[in-house]
DNA sequence: ATATTTCTGTGATAAATGCAACAAAACGGG
DNA sequence: CCCGTTTTGTTGCATTTATCACAGAAATAT
C-alpha cells in the first residue's frame, strides 16, 4: 500500500527552492504545549519536522477524544480537517516538537518558475488528505464492529497486512489501543486473555501472533 | 458553518469554460447500479449531477458498512478516499443518477488562460476533502460515545445546530440512523421511548424536539 | 383499492461490556 | 540501585445492549 507524503516524487533541490518561496515559519514546542488551534478562518498548514503530537477534540460537555497522531513528516491544518462548530480541536505535543508553518495560499498559487514541481506538491497534498480520510474510515469501520473481539481482530489483521509481519508489535500501549477501539481497557484485556485460551492468538503484552480469524 | 462545493466562488461562465477544458464524460445509471469502484490507480473524480448515491465498504468477511451518502453536487473518487487494501469500496445509486466523470489530472494541471479560477477550483476541492474529513470524525465521535442515549443526543444536537431548527426532522429513516450510530435498531427505539418518558425529548417517528441534554 | 414490502414499536431473555478497585510488572529518572 | 510512575493483568458485579420474535403502521407497487 503506497504511502504519500509532502515530498513524494520531488527532488531535494526543488523542495528547497519551493520552500524558500513559501517563507515558512519554524517554531519549537516543548512537551505538553498546544501547537495549533483549529479555526474556520485559518489558512495554515503545519509540517511536523521533529517530535510527536496528537490531535484532540473536546465536545460541548468537555469530553475529549483522540482524533489523530502525528510524527515526523506529518501535516495538520484546516486543509485536512475543518473544525466543527461548537467543538474545540487542538494539536498538542507529546515529545518536544519542531513545526514548520506554511501559509496555505502560498502552496496553491503556482509561483512561476517551479510550476511542474508545484503541481506534484499539490498532488501529494490531495493524496495525503485522501489517506487521512482512509484512516478515519478504517477507524470507523473498526469501532463499528459489534464486539470487542471483532474490533480487536479487525485492528490486528489490518495491522498485520500493513506491516506484512505476523508476530506483530502494537505501535502503542494497550491502554491507547483500548481508547482507539473505544472500549474499556480491562474488558479488552479480559477478551485478549480469552482469545489466547481459545487459541485464536498468542500474545504477550504488545506482541501478537494471529493463528486464525474466528 | 460555511459549506464548500466544487463551484464555490466561481461564476457560471468560468465554470463552463473550465469544464469544456476538462473533457468530462457524462454517464447515467439506474437504481441499484454500481457507479464506481475505488482502486489505487484510478485518477477519476465523479460529480453527481442528479440523483442520490451511497459509498459502501465491504470487509474481508463480507460485512458491509455505509461510509458516505451523496446527493446532487457531491463529489467522490480516490482524491477523497483512498481505498484500503483488502476492502472493496463501491459507489452505488439509490435513485437514478447522472454522473460527470473528470480526470483528476486535468484538474490539477492549470491550463493557461483560466488560471485564477482554476486555483479557486483547487481550493474548493481541498476544502471539500477537509469537510469530508470533518464529517468522518464527527461520525467517529458519535460512535465513540459510550451509550446509545449519548450517541443519539450527540447526533441530535449536532443536527439541530447544523440546521438551526429545534423540532428537527431526521434526514433518514430510523433504521438508517441506527446503522449510522452503530447500534441495534430495536435497542435504539427502546432508548427513544425512555427518553420521551423521562422528558428529555419529545419525538414521533422522525421528528424530534429536544428539551434538555441530560 | 388492495396487496406487498418496508418501517416502526414492543417485550423477554441472554450476553457483552463497563465500572471500580486492586496487585503485579515494567519503566524511567535521579 | 531505588523509588515513584505508568502500564498491564485480574475479578465481581451492575448495567447496557444485542438478539429474537412478533405486530401494527406507513409507504409503495399492482
Amino acid at each position: 500500500m503506497k504511502q504519500y507524503n509532502l515530498t513524494s516524487g520531488l527532488s531535494q533541490t526543488s523542495i528547497k527552492r519551493m520552500f524558500r518561496c513559501f517563507r515558512p515559519q519554524l517554531k519549537r514546542f516543548s512537551s505538553g504545549e498546544t501547537i495549533f488551534r483549529y479555526a474556520q478562518e485559518n489558512r495554515l498548514l503545519g509540517l511536523l519536522t521533529e517530535g510527536t503530537a496528537v490531535l484532540r477534540m473536546t465536545d460541548i460537555d468537555g469530553a475529549v477524544s483522540l482524533l489523530d497522531t502525528y510524527e515526523k513528516g506529518d501535516l495538520f491544518g484546516e486543509l485536512f480537517h475543518l473544525p466543527l462548530a461548537g467543538f474545540e480541536y487542538l494539536v498538542e505535543t507529546e515529545k518536544g516538537c519542531q513545526v514548520l508553518f506554511i501559509s496555505y495560499d502560498h502552496i496553491i498559487h503556482p509561483c512561476g518558475n517551479v510550476c511542474e514541481h508545484h503541481i506534484q506538491l499539490i498532488n501529494n497534498l490531495f493524496f495525503m488528505a485522501a489517506q487521512r480520510s482512509r484512516n478515519l474510515s478504517l477507524h470507523l469501520n473498526i469501532v463499528n464492529q459489534p464486539t470487542i473481539r471483532k474490533k480487536l481482530m479487525t485492528y490486528l489483521t489490518c495491522l498485520c497486512s500493513q506491516t506484512g509481519e505476523n508476530p506483530v508489535t502494537l505501535p502503542m500501549t494497550l491502554s491507547a489501543l483500548a481508547e482507539y477501539l473505544c472500549v474499556d481497557r480491562s474488558a479488552m484485556t479480559r477478551e485478549i486473555r480469552l482469545m489466547n485460551l481459545e487459541g485464536m492468538i498468542r500474545s504477550s503484552r504488545r506482541e501478537f501472533y494471529i493463528f486464525r480469524k474466528e
